[in-house]
DNA sequence: TATTGTTATACTCTATAACTATA
DNA sequence: TATAGTTATAGAGTATAACAATA
């Protein structure tokens, strides 16, 4: 046991168990930036999922993005897809699998190149998307609503530069 | 077909499909919080996950917290961490199994209330958590170390703010 | 030989509800 | 009747590796 220790720093004066979340403090996580975005996260995850409750594209990351962005690019390449979300391409396939079952987009095989697919959004996908636009949309507002307007600018420009360097995207 | 519309914009002049991120702009989620929360968080969980591969408290949400503030908070109870963890009851269990299973933990009854549990790490647990505490702040700070200094004091304070409010935590 | 996607599998988390025991 | 936890289950995401087809 060393720097930052406890096992309650060495089993002092025993104190009374805390029984209440206002006896606590958060050891180094208190500091620790992953950890509240992680936390975050999960709470802001949940009340996505209930806003969109039955709507085919909850739950999990990268349906509503892949839905939104087949839906304003014409023909995007899965490969494109999978770069944005950060995840591979068999989770790729599994999302689209999905959204082709639910019949929101098609597959087609790229003219200029067979080993790639264009995606397409259905029109029930479009519908769909112009419906997870408004929702999304609002539930972030939402959920971020008792933020100080000045601290929601901060966080919108410092996050989504984190997120351009992390893809790859320049930082315009 | 309406405000914020696509299906890209109604089919205009076909353009060629998009086969590079840079092509691509993020359509209404450009602007959303949530949005970025979630992809950060997606890169950071993983990274993360990376520098704990094998240490039995890798994978999902939860683990890290629970192992330190048992450790750091002598007879913590199963409730006070959900509430911190934001999950429920059952998802509590669950974790607390685990960590019991990997021998890191232990339940003991309370003395004064026999529902209640009271939670103890166990000398592996502590040599576990002296660990995870070096790991996961290093971590954090490896993650964001391109941003700005002064970005990652604001973002540090903002999300602090937030985590607070949506646990119920008073913003001292 | 590298790239675009798909398939298969094993593991884990998540949400829900029903249940036990104590206060 | 309310609270602290546990159990059970169905659904879904995640990580990995092996595979097929085209460039």
């Amino acid at each position: 046991m060393q720097p930052g220790q406890t096992l309650n720093d060495r089993m002092p004066g025993r104190k009374s168990p805390p029984t209440s979340i206002h006896d606590v403090n958060l050891d180094v996580l208190e500091n620790t930036l992953s950890f509240y975005i992680r936390s975050i996260n999960y709470a802001v995850s949940r009340d996505l999922d209930d806003c969109l409750k039955g709507c085919e594209v909850a739950r999990g990351s990268g349906k509503i993005t892949t839905l939104l962005l087949t839906d304003s690019h014409r023909g995007i390449r899965p490969s494109v897809l999978a770069q944005l979300l950060m995840t591979d391409k068999s989770g790729m396939t599994r999302i689209i699998d999905q959204m082709v079952g639910h019949g929101l987009i098609e597959r087609r095989t790229s003219p200029t190149d067979s080993r790639a697919h264009e995606l397409y959004v259905t029109e029930k996908g479009a519908r769909l998307a112009s419906h997870v636009r408004v929702v999304a949309t609002a539930q972030s507002e939402a959920f971020f609503s008792d933020m100080p307007e000045s601290d929601k600018g901060e966080l919108l420009r410092i996050l989504r530069a984190a997120y351009r360097r992390i893809v790859g995207l320049p930082n315009d």
